[in-house]
DNA sequence: GTCTATACGTCGATAGAC
DNA sequence: GTCTATCGACGTATAGAC
């Protein structure tokens, strides 16, 4: 079964529709790091791209299918650039990703309301979004703490799992305090949770 | 300067206002409990709580702030439950939290959406809200932190500021991974936290 | 297939009657 | 102090032009 989040609803729909599909998303990805995320209703979004509300439900089917795909193309960029090394600390990873999302204004707003209406009923969009988010940073994450336990980096009597959903979960909300209040010691509490985790932690 | 968030807007409300402002208040908190996050709408509101809503934003300005009102309520009781023994740590502390506010249905998604609606300009209500809950429980959990650094609770080569930053991240962030997917090792990761501040963590 | 036009029901907020 | 009435904006759904 191939991946379904790339095409637009309809069986016919081929090339051509794909291609309208991203070339809008682009421009609302525009919009939206231009200006933030206020005034992220359809009507909105639909006037500074240039079609009809009816349009861009058309494509995405709903508001929320169309923040959460805008949300996954911006976030995109940051998410691939720390992937690759399995050298990086899981912490690390969390800052790099999370500084890179900070740029683009707006984004880190869109996750938290997405992640909001995850937890509401009827909102299937949201939720299938933020709960594969977690299952796959979780995954991943624990994968990178396993092998830096087997090199050494990572003290080696910790779970590897519960060390993953730690770090998602202080990244998160510590991003959250820091926007709210920039004197809020993000990074010193990152900094403080990655020597924990060190084997011989001083 | 007496605190003013008891105080319906206007100069001239007195007693009578307050007590119906309470009233209400009351009533709305019973409806949330009984039905969680769904149908919180003002209209709807005032449709259970048997006035119009035109009466809410009366005694409560906007939707916003009477959702603060419900949620300050509504987390009153399992927040002083605890605040008073010094003796329990800082983890367990929002351990305690987290458990009592899951009881009442939609709490946690109510807290989730209103975080995410302080991050958004123009909601000066639900970022006065936000702010406030984070400086105070930092001040707070930090200060506890120090009393147990000084009882040989808690290794005192970490700043206190930032374990307690990073422990309401970790308390906040796991509680919606867990809400999103029960199986996600919320508690496992809330053990090793407080394993990793140990003096001799093993 | 794409997209516009349009309509529906609901929303939060507010003005003014009583 | 509380209501009715009304406003503009919202997300969604559908009919039909092209």
């Amino acid at each position: 079964m191939p991946a379904d989040e790339e095409r637009p609803r309809q069986r016919g729909s081929y090339a051509k529709g794909i291609a309208r599909r991203q070339e809008i998303l682009d421009r609302a990805i525009e919009v939206f790091a231009g200006r933030g995320a206020d005034r992220t209703s359809l009507r909105a979004i639909a006037r500074e791209v240039g079609v009809t509300h009816a349009a861009l439900t058309h494509y995405f089917g709903s508001l929320e299918e169309l923040l959460v795909a805008v949300y996954e193309e911006s976030s995109k960029a940051g998410r691939s650039r720390v992937e690759s090394s399995q050298d990086v600390s899981p912490v690390e990873m969390m800052i790099e990703s999370a500084r890179t999302n900070r740029q683009v204004p707006g984004l880190v707003q869109l996750y938290s309301s997405l992640v909001a209406s995850a937890l509401e009923e009827d909102h299937p969009a949201a939720r299938a979004f933020a709960t594969a988010r977690f299952a796959r940073l979780r995954e991943q994450l624990a994968s990178r703490v396993r092998t830096q336990q087997r090199a050494g980096r990572i003290r080696d009597d910790v779970d590897a799992e519960a060390v993953a959903a730690l770090v998602i979960a202080a990244s998160d909300g510590l991003q959250t305090q820091w926007l709210l209040d920039a004197s809020a010691p993000q990074h010193e509490a990152l900094a403080l949770l990655e020597n924990l985790l060190r084997p011989t932690a001083a």
